[in-house]
DNA sequence: TATGTTTGTTCGGTAAAAAGAACATAAGTT
DNA sequence: AACTTATGTTCTTTTTACCGAACAAACATA
């Protein structure tokens, strides 16, 4: 799939969404409309200004003209998908929600007793964790920066690089949810 | 801030945390190193199927090149932290992670006490809604067919039509995601 | 029926991005 | 030292994306 053939598909749905006519964005944004023309119809290979101008004057951020469509192609992907975690020991992570072909995230529930904390290897790249401490104590996130959590607390950080999760109280428990870009 | 000095950014960060070299990426990508060597140092207006090579051959989505980097995590104490939707007297929802570009969806953490029921209005089509409740008891679901939620359960509903929230003990806490399509 | 005003399209001229070669620099071999 | 193989930079050439104007088609106004 070539990325012009996205840009096509996505931008008229988004020109029409925010009530422009063809001509309308083109002066909106600063560009020709010949410049448009051409990209609507699938034709060209449009310069990253071009395409800033375009999503400034739809006030919307440029990935969306990219990749909006894309989710499903990603998780195609082979070893990219959504993997179960093991579950150790003292760790129970149960699925709730697998990742449906819409969506692009997971959700778990995790239980875990004190002992050895789970150090996970890093997901594919973009992928962030939410954690919402339910019950217990925990150090939670980054290797190099975990943070305490107590029950209601949430956090957020980069699951695509050495992350750790260690129950410090006993039936710790807490909502996972891990995400794709 | 020009869309520009921004991949000049990113572009040699990603590089180097997949291992390449400059010469590398561009070969690995078909493109010319003349081309990434000036992008890096901040001129020109690549092309989007330039951007769409590199992105592919760093394996990440095009997005992350263009779009600003966002802080990578975000603690919110139990108490603390925007308290977004209308506060009923007995209703206290935070939103812990509004929807970022790529994604489309929000997270609240939801804190109840018992007494009137809070009836939603249907959210966007093809909205779907998932609890896990964390403390307390609570009536969750459509309005024709809820269902009592003791802590730890997890249940999902289309948020797409009228659907209730009621806390059945003091104290009642959970997990909130909102996903649209 | 004429007359503007919109719509989105298809043309040449020009500025610029991308390719490719040549370049300097550095690190490792023999 | 001489040679090899990387690194990333700076050139020239070729390609092409952008622009602006001219264009036809649809709609409105008089």
């Amino acid at each position: 799939m070539k990325p012009i053939e996205l840009i096509a598909a996505t931008l008229p749905r988004e020109r029409q969404r925010a009530g422009l006519s063809l001509s309308q964005l083109a002066k909106q944004a600063g560009i020709a409309k010949s410049t448009l023309s051409q990209l609507e119809s699938g034709a060209g290979n449009p310069a990253l200004e071009t395409l800033w101008a375009l999503a400034t004057a739809l006030n919307i951020p440029v990935s969306r003209l990219i990749d909006a469509p894309q989710p499903t192609t990603r998780l195609i992907r082979a070893g990219e998908g959504p993997r179960a975690l093991s579950s150790e020991a003292n760790y129970i992570a149960t699925l709730l929600s697998s990742c449906p072909p819409s969506a692009r995230r997971d959700i778990f529930r995790v239980c875990v007793q004190p002992g050895q904390a789970r150090d996970s290897a890093p997901h594919p790249a973009g992928t962030m964790e939410h954690v919402i401490l339910c019950s217990g104590r925990a150090l939670v996130g980054p290797l190099e920066a975990p943070v305490e959590l107590a029950p209601g607390d949430y956090f957020t950080y980069p699951g695509d690089r050495p992350h750790t999760f260690k129950a410090l109280a006993p039936d710790t428990s807490a909502v996972l949810m891990m995400e794709s870009i």
